[in-house]
DNA sequence: GATGATGCTGAGGTTACCTCATCATGAGGT
DNA sequence: ACCTCATGATGAGGTAACCTCAGCATCATC
């Protein structure tokens, strides 16, 4: 029944070489393929732009997704939160478990059913949840803030279109 | 040395649920944050477009990949290919397992050096990759096509830029 | 012809998911 | 009250796609 939130990116270790990104040889002109390629090179810089946002509180994105849902949305079961994020609702249990062990969230019972438990923000987990917040805003200030208003619009626009 | 290939998607299952995509509420006004989730928000049709269309050659988003190097640089190394995928030698020799049991690869022994393989498309291999390449294409139509030509000019100017 | 670098692969680990089975609790019917 | 079925969380165990480290063959060099 809940929206969903997985506005984060995929996410992937790919610890491996260097980034020299780049792609796009390939003289086929400027087809679709090319704008899908563009797009595809966009999206890995945006998420290593993440990975270096997370850092600081090395906190791996699932686990920055899960706490930005809570933060956003308030306490709820592990079942809605697995809506949210949409996995299986025994996977989680292991997200969550993760957060509690960091103190950034905390289990207690629903009172108004025995058999489910509500995950909460803890104090510490709304500052961090918030903190990721405004650094998340900043990395996308530093991708995109070097369009001008007018291109920044038209993107904006097209993404709609493209969103559907 | 070689250049890189990382073109194609980020993968991962994410069976789960049904789509519904479009997160962003959250009344933050029109700020980069929610052109970044825009954005993310199309990488994942995107990505969803690339799963069917790899459907009917059930071949996974990590082979057609290695196999689209192969298609389109010819016959290399293992290692030479761990490089243009951007992932260890070690995983790459898995990678090759898979494309070779389908029937896709072949490997042969580097004439120049008898500690290096070769691996080689085969003419299977040829035709799928380049049956994948055509459907890809399709793909990006069918996401792109929705544009006007001005819009798709302004689009890949701008993830140009993006790009850097 | 010893020495170290390089190319591939066996063995085993990690991460982030998954399904299925289990157990307590809730809700509804008789 | 009791029985049955649905639901919420979790234990057990699995998978895919990566990884590192060791080991072996071969090459290049001194």
């Amino acid at each position: 029944m809940t929206a969903d939130d997985r506005a984060s990116g995929p996410e992937h270790p790919a610890r491996a070489g260097e980034e020299s990104a780049g792609a796009g040889e390939e003289s086929a002109g400027a087809h679709e393929e090319g704008l899908a390629e563009s797009f595809w090179a966009v999206a890995r810089r945006l998420r290593h732009l993440s990975r270096q946002t997370l850092e600081p509180w090395a906190i791996n994105p699932g686990h920055a997704r899960a706490l930005g849902v809570l933060t956003r949305h308030g306490p709820m079961r592990l079942s809605a939160l697995a809506e949210h994020l949409r996995i299986a609702p025994r996977s989680t249990t292991e997200v969550v478990d993760g957060l509690e062990e960091r103190g950034l969230v905390a289990r207690r019972p629903d009172p108004a059913d025995r058999r489910a438990t509500l995950v909460t923000p803890t104090a510490e987990g709304t500052r961090v949840g918030a903190a990721i917040r405004a650094a998340r805003h900043a990395e996308a200030e530093r991708l995109f803030g070097g369009l001008g208003p007018t291109d920044r619009a038209h993107l904006a626009r097209i993404l709609r279109t493209l969103r559907d």
